[in-house]
DNA sequence: GTATCTTTCAT
DNA sequence: TGAAAGATA
């Protein structure tokens, strides 16, 4: 047969077959093409890091074979420009549907929309879909129709809105092959010969793809979620629902989660259970903020890359390179900390808590860039995603309008002390610690000579002294903070005199380029004269995540001991730190381009008629609610308004470049197919 | 019962 | 740090 009329099934983090609405939309359109592009020198420094590489591996494996299962197989193509790639599949198919499920990130908004207007423009219907989010950020409004701006209100209107989200799809029973034979596969490869040692250690306690994701979110339902709200205060414990990696790729549907949990509480409020019916409430709210990072994504594309508060683009962030190093080594001398950062970086995982604790440390007692500790984390968690890493930072940070205080510093003492009250997790992390009384664990400084000679411990030699004391960094926080509203204060004064026009975009457009080397330095950590033993233990593989049994730890500690003779186990974190992907804007007034440049593409889309666009809009959005019907659903609401210039982005009209999509409303169609 | 101290926990 | 919930007088 020819592959004429057949459609196309682009999949990117959607690696599901089970309430894929692309998916099943090209079903019901006759024959189907899956394909998957691999372009990470897209993502600019956001090439992803070695164990969500790995993961993606495994997880596009699973696909292909369930959609084998189903009569059909997934294309793979190596590309260094996906919308390139696409037509050329859509050329040597002659297929004449594409169809996708939406994604927030801004490149992605840029990239997919460029993609929807040159298929549109050679006869292709293009479709694209709401896989990923309860609702669309775009129907998500205040009552004057403007976005919310604190996470609270955003997430009480979720809760309540008049409709819920989707229905989850049932997988296709069977689907119809196209003809794919003049479009090979092309191989993937998703990581290098130094990298596949340690990968190799990751199977054992991660299994990736959405059969693995449902066991899992079944598992965590019947059994943790019950006791969530009650458990979430501990660090080190089993009690999360390891979801976070197969909901990033896409492995299984957040409305599905939702409407499982949401059984459940119904459930468990007519039996009375009031800790039950809290606990889905905890669980779901940390699925709001998922919800949440892509809704601060697509209103303001810049909050991955700057303050959403305006004046803290003027802090001055310490950048000291030698800080960054330490923390990455977790050997800042505070043992909560350095616990955490060890096993991030043997595991790739971390605990929620241990995540707030560790970047409240890097930003507020380190006072560095919270972009780097963000690359870090891109870098090294399994579960790493743009959006709602962003948005923890930017919490974290300060620099939402509902993020903690800025000048609140947290005590890595006490939280040890709240989090680890035992200090089985520091002595797991921390083997050099792990003989020291649980009165001491947590800050060892205090401790008696001879309580730390018992225990082994040579502060300063085996384990650091603190890198800097709390209250030398609460006082150099204070200076720092006075120093950014002067500098405020100037800048105000400098803009309303007219001396200085458009805030000198240029010059922020990269806040703070990243270090050229990000990795881990493992060769400057010689293993200690004093005891070799545990330097090496320290520096050993990548260990699996606590959620296996002991018995397979053993088993793992003792083989990757062999292993750190042959290689020095660093996370491969990638070397190129490209410039970009950087959201570059000349000043509307100079032409009005929207620039995204990345290493193979320069986007331009012009600001005027985005402004215009918006202007339609805003009248047509004061009539009343969006339309659903016909199909067609508004992408962006301008936040024209008396909050924005508190942002950065509305301050120099960045807020309102997001609204590069709505000059093509009609290419962000919803099909209304049921 | 209220008034005031203590603890908890932040998106 | 400070608001809300819990504990104690």
């Amino acid at each position: 047969m020819s592959g004429g009329g057949c459609s196309i099934v682009w999949f990117r983090r959607d690696l599901r077959v089970e309430d894929n609405p692309a998916l099943a939309a090209a079903v019901r359109a006759g024959a189907v093409i899956a394909i998957f592009i691999w372009s990470p020198e897209e993502e600019g420094a956001y090439y992803p890091g070695r164990v969500s590489r790995w993961w993606l591996k495994q997880s596009l494996a699973h696909l292909d074979a369930s959609l084998r299962n189903l009569g059909t197989s997934l294309v793979t193509k190596r590309s260094t420009d996906s919308v390139s790639s696409l037509i050329e599949v859509v050329k040597s198919t002659g297929a004449t549907h594409l169809f996708f499920n939406q994604l927030y990130d801004p490149l992605s908004l840029v990239r997919d929309h460029r993609a929807k207007e040159l298929l549109t423009a050679q006869g292709i219907v293009v479709r694209s879909f709401n896989a990923d989010l309860l609702y669309e950020p775009w129907e998500i409004n205040d009552t004057q129709g403007r976005p919310f701006t604190t996470f609270s209100d955003f997430w009480n209107r979720c809760l309540s809105m008049p409709y819920d989200p989707a229905s989850p799809l049932l997988p296709p029973k069977r689907i119809t092959s196209g003809d794919a034979s003049r479009c090979p596969s092309e191989a993937l490869v998703f990581e290098d010969e130094s990298e596949k040692g340690s990968n190799a250690l990751l199977a054992r306690a991660w299994s990736p793809g959405w059969s693995s994701a449902d066991k899992a979110l079944t598992t965590f339902i019947n059994g943790p979620l019950i006791e969530y709200s009650v458990n979430r205060k501990k660090a080190d414990s089993a009690t999360t629902s390891f979801l976070s990696p197969h909901l990033h790729f896409g492995e299984v549907s957040v409305r599905k989660v939702f409407h499982l949990v949401r059984i459940k509480q119904v459930l468990w409020a007519n039996e009375g259970n009031i800790a039950g019916e809290e606990s889905v409430n905890v669980f779901l709210k940390s699925i709001g903020l998922r919800e949440y990072s892509r809704y601060m994504s697509f209103n303001h594309p810049y909050s991955l890359e700057r303050p959403l508060l305006a004046h803290l683009k003027f802090f001055p962030w310490v950048v000291n390179e030698g800080y960054f190093k330490v923390w990455r080594q977790g050997r800042t001398g505070y043992p909560l900390v350095d616990a955490g950062m060890r096993e991030l970086w043997a595991t790739g995982w971390l605990h929620d808590r241990i995540r707030v604790v560790v970047s409240s440390f890097f930003v507020k007692v380190l006072q560095l860039p919270w972009r780097w500790g963000m690359k870090y984390f891109w870098d090294t968690l399994l579960d790493a995603d743009l959006e709602s890493d962003a948005l923890g930072w930017q919490y974290i940070s300060g620099t939402l309008p509902d993020g903690r205080e800025f000048d609140r510093m947290d005590n890595p003492q006490i939280e040890g002390y709240k989090f680890d009250p035992n200090g089985e997790y520091v002595r797991r992390w921390l083997p050099e610690l792990a003989r020291l009384p649980t009165e001491w664990v947590h800050h060892p400084w205090d401790a008696p000579e001879s309580v730390l000679q018992a225990a082994g411990v040579e502060l300063g030699s085996n384990y650091p002294l603190p890198i800097v004391e709390i209250d030398a960094a609460k006082a150099r926080l204070q200076v720092a903070l006075s120093e950014m509203w002067q500098q405020e204060a100037t800048s105000r004064a400098a803009v309303e005199n007219g001396t200085e026009e458009g805030l000198g975009d240029s010059s922020e457009s990269a806040p703070f380029a990243f270090p050229q080397d990000i990795q881990m330095e493992v060769e400057l950590e010689q293993p200690s004269r004093n005891n070799p033993a545990i330097t090496v233990r320290r520096y050993e593989d990548q260990m699996v995540p606590s959620i296996t049994t002991s018995l397979q730890r053993d088993e793992e500690e003792s083989s990757m001991d062999i292993r750190r003779s042959t290689s020095d186990g660093r996370p491969e974190v990638p070397t190129s730190i490209n410039v970009g992907p950087e959201l570059q804007r000349e000043a509307p007034n100079q032409g009005g381009f929207l620039t995204i440049r990345n290493n193979n593409s320069l986007l331009q889309l012009n600001i005027l008629e985005l402004q215009n666009a918006e202007d339609s809009t805003a009248e047509s959005s004061s009539s009343g609610r969006m339309e659903r019907d016909g199909g067609i659903v508004p992408v962006w609401s301008p936040s024209a308004s008396n909050y924005s210039d508190q942002f950065v982005g509305g301050q120099s009209g960045l807020g309102s470049s997001s609204s590069y999509l709505q000059r093509h409303p009609q290419s962000h169609q919803l099909i209304n197919w049921t």
